[in-house]
DNA sequence: GCTTTTGTTCTATTAGTTATAGAACAAAAG
DNA sequence: CTTTTGTTCTATAACTAATAGAACAAAAGC
C-alpha cells in the first residue's frame, strides 16, 4: 500500500487519502481484511497531523468501505455483492461526462477512456500479482 | 435553459450553475453563439447575490467554455474539434469509477451506466429536437 | 448627449472548512 | 501496568463561500 499526499494541491489532504484508499480497493491492492496503518504512524510518514488522518478514516468509514475499532485498527470491509448504484454517484458521473463531452470530445472516446479506466481496475488482484 | 440551485445543497452554488451550464452545452441544449442570462437577473432569478452568479460565469470563461463582455453578456464558445482529454480529467474519472467499483458494482455495469449517460446527452441536440 | 445595461473590480463581513495543536479518555493487547 | 489504538474535546490560523455595497467602464438605445 503506497500513499502520497500533495501539500500543494487543491484537493484537501483528508480527501487525497480518503480517494488512495478507494482506488486501492477497486485495484485489489487492499481486499476484505486488509489493515490500514494507525493514524498516528501514516501521518507520521506524511508529516501531516494525525486528526487529518482520522478525518479520512471516518470518511471511509461513513461509506462503509471500513470498519474502525481500538488495536485492531482500521480494516477493509467486504464490498456488499450486487448494490444498486447510488443516484448521487450518476449525478456525479453525468457531470464529469458532460464536461468531457462539453469540451468537444466525442462521446465514444469518453466511454474508451472510461473503459480502460475500468479495465485497469481487474489488473492486480490476488490471481494475477503482476 | 432551465437552472436550479438548491441553497442547502453541500455543493457550493457557484459550481451547481457551473455544473449545469456545463451539462446544457454537452446535452446541446446550449450551443455556440447561444446567451446566458445578465449575471444580475439570474442572480435576482435564484435570489442569491451577484457576485455568485459572477464566479460561476468567471470558471466557465476560465474553461473556455464562454467567452464574456459588457452588453453581449455570457455567450457559449464552439467547442474544438479533436480535443485530447485532460490528464486532469482521467485523474478525477478514475476516482469516481474506483468509488463505484470499490462499493461492490459490477465493471460491466459501472460501463453500462456510463454508456447511458453518454447517449442521454446526443437526444435534445438541433436536429432531432423532441 | 444621456440613461440604461452590462461585466468588472474593490473593500468588507459572516459563516463554514481545512489543517494544525494539545490534552485527555477508553478499550484492548502484551 | 504499560503501550497501542481509536475517540473526543477545545482552540487557533488560514482559507473558501456567500453576501453586501459601492464604484467603474464600455457599449446599446433612445
Amino acid at each position: 500500500m503506497i500513499l502520497n499526499v500533495d501539500l500543494a494541491a487543491d484537493v484537501p489532504i483528508y480527501q487525497q487519502i480518503r480517494d488512495q484508499v478507494v482506488e486501492a480497493i477497486a485495484h485489489g491492492a487492499l481486499t476484505e481484511g486488509s489493515s490500514l496503518p494507525p493514524i498516528r504512524t501514516l501521518a507520521a510518514d506524511f508529516g501531516i497531523n494525525f486528526h487529518t488522518v482520522n478525518k479520512a478514516y471516518d470518511l471511509l468509514r461513513q461509506e462503509g468501505l471500513i470498519r474502525l475499532s481500538r488495536k485492531t485498527g482500521a480494516v477493509v470491509t467486504a464490498a456488499a455483492a450486487d448494490q444498486l448504484i447510488p443516484s448521487d454517484w450518476t449525478a456525479r458521473a453525468r457531470t464529469l461526462l458532460a464536461e468531457a463531452v462539453a469540451r468537444g470530445i466525442p462521446a465514444d472516446e469518453v466511454l474508451q477512456a472510461c473503459r480502460t479506466l475500468l479495465d485497469s481496475f481487474g489488473t492486480t488482484r490476488q490471481e494475477d500479482t503482476q
